[in-house]
RNA sequence: GGCGGAGUAGCUCAGUGGUAGAGCAGGGGACUCAUAAGCCCUUGGUCACAGGUUCAAAUCCUGUCUCCGCUACCA
């Protein structure tokens, strides 16, 4: 794979309904380690996540609670913004779809689709809830007493059909198909991509784009008759309706590289190199989106990750069941890099994967804790006791340097496809290797050998722990975008700098150091061994509350 | 119903024709640099079930059972 110049990387925007669960932030997490993996290997890195906040639920939610659907939005993306901070998070830009920008550039969308002849006024026939909107069929319940909405099942649900703009998504089948094949990278993993190419085979229907009931939304920016739906004080008909849900979401990620005012910017970042979403919508991403964007004159993006559930005893997590974990207390028992690690290591990136409060403090207590932790405690103390401080070179003593090219060739084939948990499965088996280097070398009876004299053992003593620091030193910037905050302290702890910027920015090309003994020729101080990942007693790792 | 995937040790999974594997959990041991961590050894499986092909099947074929994904307008 050839180096990127730059690489622009967005996340699902998140329903602002609600605090987050750690599922959500799961997406979240993931992208950020591949951001902060480009970041460090130098390339131009944009990375895209933020909020979906129109609907008309919200604005339900939002009356109930005697509120603006402003003001209630603004409160829960406070609460993302602090989960995100606490699980180390950085985005470049957290977008909000009530951003000023964001609505231009989806109104401007709508005007190249229509002057592009893609969209039209049709009719949208469906179940109409007199106190919530328009109900999709898989979301009414069919009662004694009739069809009901399941939020308000004493209030009768109206067959009621409305005129609708609507996207020619039809006209697209054969273009879509043709993408698929051609770009078989497009949708990942595989079976997602053939799930979405069975689906466009099966015919391809136009989507309404615009609802005339809903008020909080972006205006629709053109009439029924293909005029201009702005008025002459700048406000908006509302006779016009406004954008509904895919031309409103899915447009963050063009929002986010500078479209439709920043042309040098979008230029640059436009087309995105990696979507990441889960499963629920991959159909809007690897579908609809495509012809959204072709119906403008712009690029599909180059590649869609479709990312499964997190599981509780077998059913998905989610804010409805109850059954989610909260990021804010695992994070305070794991800290923000357990947290990372635990999840992106324990859950597979690909599929469904049943987790539980146990299975999080066992993975961090096993890896973090007992494998990588205590690697770098017993190595730096033993090389502090045996050279007073002063950091033994990188020796060509053992097996190490083979193993590690070998290692960080697929920790970086596995990483840059998106299986986090193989990624790091595999730098963990590296991890082993160096705990078993220890057992073999017994570098405390080499010390001993080499008090008395031999100088063999002084020799060997040098290599040997000098291999382990350098096998520290790889893990931990290796490791760097899945534990962000622990890696600087680690490389602290070894005597190196570490020249990157919280975010992961700035430092030098990544690979270049990832290369064994890149630092040999660089003398350095170790510093007192401090516990990085302190081990969990499972007692005190019980959460908060469900 | 159609298409696709899965059923392997207590748990999570790897293993596409040649004497059943890994990690974690459980048990034992030797050591001591270390976060009572690490290392070594070990208990544990009729590889969903029934047939078939083959010298040989977890692996190929047929059938059955179970689970899951997709099968259009939720944010």
């Amino acid at each position: 794979m050839s180096p990127h110049d730059r690489y622009y990387i967005t996340t699902a925007i998140a329903y602002a309904n609600n605090r987050p669960g750690l599922h959500t932030l799961y997406e979240v997490v993931g992208a950020d380690v591949l951001a902060r993996w480009h970041r460090m290997k130098g390339d131009r890195t944009r990375f895209l996540t933020g909020i979906d906040e129109h609907s008309v639920n919200i604005a339900q939610r939002a009356a109930e609670l005697g509120t603006t659907p402003k003001a209630f939005v603004d409160e829960n993306v406070a609460l993302f913004k602090t989960a995100e901070d606490a699980l180390l998070i950085s985005p470049d830009r957290f977008i909000r779809t009530t951003d000023p920008d964001h609505i231009r550039a989806a109104q401007e969308m709508v005007r190249r689709a229509y002057a592009n002849g893609d969209i039209y006024v049709g009719d949208y026939e469906g179940w109409y809830c007199p106190a919530e909107g328009f109900k999709a069929p898989s979301d009414v319940l069919e009662t004694a007493q009739g069809t009901r909405c399941p939020n308000h099942p004493t209030v009768a649900l109206q067959w009621l059909s409305e005129h609708n703009w609507f996207l020619r998504l039809s006209a697209y089948q054969e273009r879509l198909e043709k993408h698929f094949e051609e770009h078989p990278e497009f949708v990942q993993p595989d079976f997602r991509r053939n799930e979405m190419l069975g689906f466009i085979r099966g015919g391809l229907e136009d989507f309404s784009i615009s609802r005339s009931g809903a008020s909080w939304g972006i205006p629709f920016p053109i009439m029924p008759d293909g005029s201009s739906a702005q008025l002459p004080d700048g406000s908006w008909n509302p006779a016009a309706g406004t954008i509904y849900v895919w031309y409103d979401a899915l447009i963050n990620y063009v929002t986010g590289a500078g479209f439709p005012d920043d042309k040098e910017a979008f230029e640059l970042w436009w087309p995105a190199d990696l979507h990441v979403i889960g499963k629920d919508i991959a159909r809007f991403h690897t579908i609809y989106w495509p012809a959204m964007l072709w119906s403008a004159g712009l690029e599909a993006p180059r590649r869609v990750w479709v990312h499964g559930w997190l599981l509780a005893q077998g059913e998905r997590m989610s804010k409805s069941m109850g059954n989610f974990l909260d990021p804010v207390d695992v994070v305070r028992t794991l800290g923000g890099d357990g947290a990372r690690y635990v999840m992106l290591r324990e859950v597979a990136f690909d599929r469904d994967t049943d987790v539980s409060w146990d299975s999080f403090v066992r993975r961090y207590n096993a890896d973090l804790a007992n494998d990588f932790g205590n690697l770098l405690n017993r190595t730096i103390s033993m090389a502090n006791r045996y050279f007073d401080g002063e950091r033994p070179a990188v020796g060509p003593a053992a097996g190490l340097a083979a193993a590690w090219t070998e290692t960080l060739a697929r920790y970086i084939e596995r990483l840059e496809g998106c299986l986090f948990h193989d990624a790091l499965a595999t730098l963990w088996e590296f991890v082993g290797a160096a705990n078993r280097l220890v057992d073999a070398e017994q570098p405390w009876a080499l010390a001993k050998a080499s008090k008395a004299g031999d100088q063999d053992a002084t020799r060997r003593l040098k290599a040997v722990l000098g291999d382990l620091v350098e096998a520290c030193r790889l893990v931990s910037l290796a490791a760097a975008p899945f534990i962000p905050g622990a890696a600087p302290r680690a490389l602290a702890q070894l005597g190196y700098e570490y020249g990157y910027a919280a975010d992961g920015n700035g430092g030098p090309a990544l690979l270049d150091d990832l290369r064994w003994g890149a630092r040999a020729e660089q003398a350095g101080r170790l510093a007192t061994a401090e516990p990085l990942f302190p081990r969990i007693e499972t007692e005190a790792a019980t959460p908060a509350a469900g």
